[in-house]
DNA sequence: ATGAAAGCGCTAACAT
DNA sequence: ATGTTAGCGCTTTCAT
C-alpha cells in the first residue's frame, strides 16, 4: 500500500487535522479541538480564529479518530432481512428519523433472513464500534448471533421480531390479536377452508404446538389457528402454509388454488408481497376476487387501496416500530439500565371489499376453477 | 464521560485487543496482529496460536483502528432521496449486493431530496471516512455538495441523476427515449391532452427550456414535449405539472382531472408513486381506466401488473443502476484512472391495458365528470 | 519469522 | 483559558 495511513490521498493532498488548524490558528491542538468540536472552555477570540483557520483550510473532522478516543460513534447499526421489502424500508425509515434527530447515524445491513449472513452483518457492525444494534432476527429461537452483541456488550433492540430466551428491549406488533380478528372476518363470512400462508422458513409441513422461526409469524399462526377454532374448524394446523419462500410464493399459490380437494376459498396472507402474489395468481387462473376467493393480508401496503376490490388488511404502525425500537436503543445507549422492556404495538383493521361469502360453504370439493 | 476511551463498557468487561491477545499467545503486538489480519509472514505454529488466544478471548477487531492507520474503511456511503421509495430500496440493494461481495459495507442516508439535509448526510459520511460515495443528487444543478466529496478526494459516483457541470462517473437510465416511446403510445391513441406529473421541486409553472433539478425528470420532460411536438400539439410545455410533492400528488392530480377546460385525457406518470396516486384519484372521481382516462408510468412497481387495468410502464433496471453505480466506485477505489464515464442503461416498455382512445379526441372540452 | 517503536487524528486528564 | 502529554487499537517501517 503506497499512500495508507499518512493522511495522504489519491490526488496527493494532505487531510487536515486539529494539528494543522491549530498551527494555523496559532494555538495549541487542545484548544483548536476545543473550538472545533465544541466543548471545555475556548475564549470567543480564539474560538472564531480557530473556525477560521479551520474554514479556510477545508478541515473536516475525523470521526474514527474521535469515536477512538472517545468510545463513542454516534452510529447505530441495523440489520434488516431485506431492504427491498416494504416493510423493512417503512420500520427503517423510522429508525433512521429517530436516530438523526439524536444525532445518531445508521450503518445498514440485510441478512436476507439468513442465519449466517446476520453473522456476519452483526460482526461488521460490532467491528465498526456501533453504540448500539437494530435487528429484526432471522430467528427467534437461534439467538447464538444476538448474544455476540450482548457479549460485546452493546445494546441491542429487537423489532418486529422478539427473542423469548433474550432479556433484551424489543418492539412488536399485536399479531395474535390481529391474525385472530383478520381470521374471524373470514370465518364470520362464513369461510371455513382458509389457507395462512408466510414465507417463513420450516423443515415439512406445520403441526400443532410447532416452534417457529419467527414470533410474529408464530403469533399469527397461533391467532388464525385460534379463529378456526373458534369457528368449529378441525384440525385448523392443515391450513397453515410456510415455506413460501423456498417454493416460491406464487408457485404455492397456485398450487393452492388449484388444489380442488383443499377447496380454498379464502387466504390470510402474512405480508403484502404474499397478498400481492396470490392476487396475481388469483387473477391469472380466472378466480374472481371476492366472488371466488377472499383475500385479506397483513400490512396496509399503499397499492392494497387501489386494487379491484380494494384488500382488506390488518395495519402494523411500521414506522412507528423502528421509531420506538431506535428510542428505546437510544435510551439504553444514555446509560438507561431499567429492566428491559417488550413493547407491543397495536394493530388496526382496514376494512375494504376482499371479503365476500364462500361460493359454496362448507359444501367443497366442487368442480374445477372457473373463469369470470 | 466515566468510561471513555478506555476500552471498557457499561458491563466493566475490558475490550480486548490485539495486544491482549498478543500477550495470551506470548507473541509481540506486531505478530499477533499479523496473525489476525492475516498479512505479513507468520509461522503456521505461531498463527494458529494467536488465532487460539483469540478465540480463547472472544477477539473483535476494531475495523476503526484499522482504518485509522491503513486509511482504508472498506465502506461506502450512499446518500438517496428516500429509502422508502421503492425506486431507491433497489437500487440500494443492488449497490448493497456487489459492495458486499466485494467487501465492502454500506452506511445509507436519506437525502429528503433537499439539499440541506444532503449537505449533512454528505459531511457524515465524509467524516466516517467512506472509500467513496454513491449519490443521487438532490440537485443536478446546484453541485456544491457534490464537490465537497470531490474535494475531500473520495471517489463519487451518480446515478439516477446527472451532475452536468462535474466529471464524475455516472449512471443513469435513457429517460428521454422511454419517455418519448410512452408518450409516443398514447399520441399514437389519439391523445392530445396529455399530463406529464413529477413531484420535482420548480418555481413556478414549467416553460420550454427550464433547467430542472433533476437531469431525469428533465429528460423525461424532454421526451415527452419531444413527443408532442411529433403528434402536432401546440405548446406541450403547458402539459408538464412539476411541484407536486409541494402541492400534494393526489391534490394536483383532482385538480387536473377536474379541470374540464383542460380537458386531460391521459396521464404519463413520473414515477410508480406517483402513478399510483393518480390511479386513487381517478378511481375517486368515477373516472374509468382506460375508458375515461389513459395512465403510464416509469417504473414496473411490483403492483401495476396487478390493478384493474394493469398499467402499462417504463420499466428501468433499477436494481443494476445501483449495481453499476457500485461496480464503477469500487474500480475508482481501487485506483483505477480511467476518464469519468457515463453509462447510460436501457428502459424498456411493459405494455400493458391501461391506454385506451381518447373519449371525445380532440373536441373537449366536455360535460362533467362521469361514474362508471 | 519476529519484535520494538512510531504514528493515524482525536480527546482527556493534568498542569499552568 | 490554554498548553502538554498520554493514549484509543491498529498497522507499518525498520531492526534483528
Amino acid at each position: 500500500m503506497s499512500e495508507a495511513g499518512n493522511g495522504r490521498h489519491g490526488n496527493g493532498r494532505h487531510e487536515v487535522t486539529v494539528a494543522d488548524v491549530a498551527a494555523a490558528a496559532k494555538v495549541s491542538k487542545a484548544t483548536a479541538a476545543r473550538a472545533l468540536g465544541d466543548y471545555g472552555a475556548v475564549s470567543e477570540a480564539v474560538r472564531d480564529r480557530v473556525q477560521a483557520a479551520a474554514e479556510e483550510l477545508g478541515y473536516r473532522p475525523n470521526a474514527l479518530a474521535r469515536t477512538m478516543s472517545t468510545g463513542r460513534s454516534n452510529t447505530l447499526g441495523i440489520v434488516v432481512g431485506d431492504i427491498e421489502n416494504p416493510f423493512f424500508a417503512q420500520a427503517t425509515r423510522g429508525a433512521s428519523d429517530v436516530a438523526n434527530a439524536a444525532g445518531f447515524d445508521l450503518i445498514l445491513s440485510n441478512s436476507d433472513e439468513d442465519g449466517d449472513t446476520e453473522a456476519k452483518a452483526i460482526g461488521v457492525q460490532l467491528a465498526k464500534r456501533v453504540d448500539g444494534m437494530l435487528v429484526a432476527p432471522a430467528s427467534s429461537v437461534d439467538v447464538e448471533n444476538l448474544r455476540t452483541i450482548v457479549a460485546a456488550g452493546r445494546p441491542l433492540v429487537l423489532f418486529d421480531r422478539a427473542a423469548p430466551s433474550l432479556e433484551v428491549d424489543t418492539v412488536i406488533a399485536a399479531n395474535r390479536t390481529g391474525a385472530r380478528q383478520l381470521t374471524g372476518l373470514l370465518t364470520a363470512a362464513g369461510h371455513r377452508r382458509i389457507a395462512f400462508i408466510s414465507t417463513i422458513a420450516h423443515p415439512d409441513g406445520y403441526r400443532l404446538g410447532d416452534v417457529l422461526g419467527s414470533t410474529s409469524v408464530a403469533e399469527r399462526v397461533d391467532g388464525f389457528v385460534s379463529a378456526l377454532d373458534d369457528a368449529g374448524v378441525p384440525d385448523p394446523a392443515r391450513f397453515v402454509h410456510l415455506n413460501a419462500r423456498r417454493e416460491g410464493v406464487e408457485h404455492l399459490a397456485r398450487r393452492l388454488l388449484e388444489d380442488h380437494e383443499a377447496g380454498i376459498t379464502a387466504v390470510v396472507a402474512s405480508d403484502s408481497l404474499i397478498a400481492l402474489a396470490v392476487f396475481r395468481v388469483a387473477r391469472a387462473l380466472g378466480r374472481n376476487i371476492p366472488g371466488d376467493l377472499s383475500l385479506v393480508a397483513f400490512d396496509d401496503a399503499d397499492w392494497t387501496g387501489a386494487t379491484t376490490p380494494a384488500i382488506t388488511v390488518m395495519a402494523q404502525p411500521i414506522h412507528e416500530i423502528g421509531a420506538e425500537a431506535a428510542r428505546l436503543l437510544i435510551q439504553r445507549i444514555g446509560g438507561d439500565g431499567r429492566p428491559p422492556v417488550t413493547r407491543v404495538l397495536d394493530q388496526h383493521l382496514i376494512a375494504r371489499e376482499s371479503i365476500a361469502p364462500p361460493i359454496d360453504g362448507e359444501t367443497r370439493p366442487v368442480a374445477g376453477s372457473r373463469t369470470l
